[in-house]
RNA sequence: GGUGUCGUGGCCGAGUGGCUAGGCAGAGGUCUGCAACACCUCGUACAGCGGUUCGAAUCCGCUCGACACCUCCA
């Protein structure tokens, strides 16, 4: 059987142009997709995790598509500056200090930390997820090769890229739409004793002072690494120096893609990515989510409720049926009230698909399976509309209670067509856990146990003795079990 | 101040020059011992003001408002 891409045709929203633009990979069948990861100092919140979680969509989207896709994403564990000025702290760096602790055990920590709530959220790990510190000397070696280029220069022991330099013979700002110009014209004349030649200039390796505990020997000195190399350096090294997909986000357009771009051309002469993709925040009271702010909340706060903006716990499912439900590109405000909404959602959904797993083929079919999975594959294929795919999802729906009630019919090839649309999208693409399938999976005891509390309730039913019947009921609703009262007996579904 | 994005029904959130997503909430109904669950039916919205057009919420201009980036942040 022939790969899908090459039936489905993929556009992606690529911010380099500003447009959609098909996607063609530059060897066929593959796929180099680099995202930028987290700064492990503190725990991912959710506004992180929203983005990590568009990009898996993207991701599995793409291996379902059948493309071998190499998923490249960084754990950038030294090197961000604390700021601008000559401090030479980075912030991992700090962060060890308050803790009284090994910067690599800060590290070590949020890293496991990181992998843990994406591993929650049914995140899949990339293919290589490459770390800033191992990485040194790769690192060091393009920072060479941008000097011996001409467009770096040493001051001090540190180097800097020389922005005015480059823009003579590239295009400084051309993703996020800048013009050097501007950008010198309203410069605020803050770091008047900065090494820099001109403000824009930005590091490519800091020299460390004598109380900065990560270091590294280099040519220049002792130091450590600016904060745009590493994904350059990682990026070239395991995708090559022309590569698919980079993807980050929103925030991290301007400045760090644009250095990105202006390093690989320096170095290697090439334009090093040809589509860029960039997710959008996730705000809270319509605000971004931000560490620095305090205006965020922990992604293990959504399971157990313990937030002041969350009324309950909820599954990470729901969580994530919530963020697939906008497009990736757009804001999407983060609330209890929409997440409420979104958990009814989740659950019906949920409820029918398991619905359709026991539905019997009929001998044909009296309407066109082919016509929705088609509209499926273009809602996806248009700079992954997970949005649109839900809603086509909701129609799935509907079609599978005319099914069950012989409204309508499906032929046994067309329902195996049907359920396979369904799995695939549902759980492959939009990876939303079946939280119902899996709590029934290992209570074989608990099912044994609710079917005699069933078959009591009925008895005392039969005798009108509602009281005992209700208590019951009422009982098992408290415990998250409701209980369905249908034509054919009583059925239950448990709602974590 | 500069750059960019956006402003959609009670809420969330797609989309688009004419065929008017979807979810939640709400209303009515079927089912039920009463319920819950489930299912069926129902809402003609697109910031304001001009303009282009046979026709715009969708294109253009202006106004107002929001957000993001310009400084570490996904």
């Amino acid at each position: 059987m022939s790969p899908l891409y090459q039936k489905q045709h993929l556009q992606i929203y690529n911010s380099l142009s500003g447009t959609k633009e098909v996607f063609k990979p530059l060897l066929e069948g593959n796929v180099g997709m680099y995202v930028c990861g987290p700064t492990v100092y503190s725990n991912v919140h959710l506004g992180n995790v929203r983005t990590f979680m568009s990009f898996d969509m993207a991701f599995r989207y793409l291996k379902h598509l059948g493309y071998k896709v190499r998923y490249v994403r960084n754990i950038t564990d030294a090197g961000h500056l604390e700021d601008d000025a000559d401090q030479g702290e980075d912030k991992i760096a700090k962060k060890a200090r308050l803790e009284q602790i090994e910067p690599m055990e800060v590290v070590q920590q949020y890293t496991i930390d990181f992998h843990n709530i994406l591993q929650k959220f049914n995140c899949l790990p990339p293919s290589i997820e490459p770390t800033a510190t191992g990485h040194i000397i790769e690192q060091i070696e393009i920072v060479k090769e941008i000097i011996e280029n001409g467009f770096a220069y040493e001051k001090n022991g540190s180097v800097y890229f020389d922005v005015l330099k480059f823009n003579e013979s590239h295009d400084y700002g051309r993703l996020s739409g800048r013009k050097l110009e501007d950008m010198i014209a309203n410069t605020r004349e803050l770091a008047a004793q900065s090494e820099k030649k001109n403000p824009q200039d930005f590091a490519l390796w800091k020299k460390a002072e004598p109380q900065h505990i990560m270091r590294w020997p280099s040519p220049w000195g002792e130091g450590f690494p600016g904060w745009h190399l590493e994904c350059t350096t990682m990026s070239t090294k395991y995708l090559g120096e022309q590569f698919d997909i980079h993807g980050g986000g929103m925030d991290l357009k301007f400045p760090h893609h644009e250095c990105e771009i202006a390093q690989s051309e320096a170095s290697c002469g090439k334009n090093p990515v040809n589509y860029w993709m960039h997710a959008n925040m996730l705000t809270l009271n319509g605000k971004k989510m931000s560490k620095s702010t305090g205006n965020y909340i922990n992604p293990g706060q959504i399971f157990t409720g313990e937030n002041e903006f969350l009324s309950k716990g909820y599954v990470p499912g729901v969580a994530r049926f919530f963020i697939m439900q906008a497009h990736y590109r757009s804001v999407l405000d983060f609330s209890d009230e929409a997440l409420q909404a979104s958990e009814k959602g989740f659950y019906r959904l949920m409820e029918a698909v398991h619905v359709l797993k026991g539905l019997e083929a009929s001998s044909t079919s009296s309407f066109s399976i082919q016509e929705w999975i088609d509209s499926c594959y273009a809602a996806m294929n248009d700079d992954f509309n997970s949005p649109i795919l839900i809603a086509q999802l909701f129609e799935a729906v509907k079609y599978i209670h005319q099914l069950k009630e012989g409204k309508e019919k499906l032929s046994a090839e067309d329902l195996e067509v049907f359920k396979n649309t369904i799995n695939a999208f549902v759980f492959d693409v939009l990876a939303l856990e079946d939280s119902t399938a899996s709590a029934d999976a290992n209570t074989d005891k608990l099912s044994g146990a609710l079917d005699l509390l069933i078959k009591l309730r009925t008895e005392a039913r039969a005798n009108k003795d509602f009281s005992t019947s209700d208590q019951i009921r009422d009982a098992l609703l408290e415990m998250g079990i409701q209980l369905k009262d249908g034509r054919e007996g009583t059925t239950y579904s448990i709602n974590q």
